[in-house]
DNA sequence: CCTTTATATGAAAATATGTTCATATATTTA
DNA sequence: TAAATATATGAACATATTTTCATATAAAGG
């Protein structure tokens, strides 16, 4: 024999109180997606290779290809990626596009996770 | 008339000796490897919010899916993912697990990342 | 201007990721 | 020890991401 569904919620809350709190203290949707975003765009070794290269200096979108043994379309698309994410920018002399880094957050966070994975 | 295919590299290579400092200085493909993952990982919104909750203080496995307005099972899966990344741990307590933050590098990158999207 | 070079971009194809659903496990309670 | 609770897990399905391929654009050089 098979109970009749109850219509009821389906999550069980067993600390109500410190799912409130949680509540309060989330960060805003937008800026929990643009984070999730961000880290996203550093969570794939080409793209991280790109960024811990240019920390260095900056280089031109062949340069990169030539490092990352990938085809310079490819290489273009994951940059264009970073530029959303404002992870780089680029300067133009004649044909060639310089990409860089975009600011110091980048390399700190790299390493820092780093540390991370260092000591686990 | 099509020219007969010439057999040469496909890449080429405009700064040959910033491609050979990159590649000097070039992290070990297993921490590329990692920590892309770690990145990955931290790179989606769900499994964010359950990072910045726990940032709190503990919280049980349903609690985090009232949290997320989402299953216990895909939670769960999420969980799984955070542990391999050794980005939360865990305790029992009777039948309850009530999982929290590894370490302090976790809630350092988060805010970092808030930083960086906060001033781009 | 017509060609070449460096890069960008759209769409399709290949692959990875996340969720759901059914089921398994561990712990407490009856 | 059987039932209930909390969570884990595998596999299938849905969705998103990445690469490839063809083509477009922008600058430089004939």
């Amino acid at each position: 024999m098979i109970e009749e569904q109850q219509d009821r919620c389906q999550v069980r809350c067993i600390h109500d109180d410190r799912i409130a709190q949680a509540r309060r203290q989330a960060l805003p949707a937008p800026e929990t997606e643009a984070m999730a975003a961000l880290f996203k765009a550093m969570g794939d070794p080409g793209r991280l290779k790109i960024l811990w290269a240019l920390a260095e200096g900056e280089m031109c979108v062949c340069d990169l290809a030539a490092l990352l043994e990938s085809s310079e379309s490819a290489v273009s698309h994951q940059l264009r990626l970073l530029r959303q994410m404002a992870l780089v920018s680029n300067r133009r002399q004649g044909q060639v596009l310089y990409y860089r880094l975009n600011d110091d957050h980048v390399h700190l966070l790299i390493t820092m996770a780093l540390e991370h994975i260092r000591e686990a």
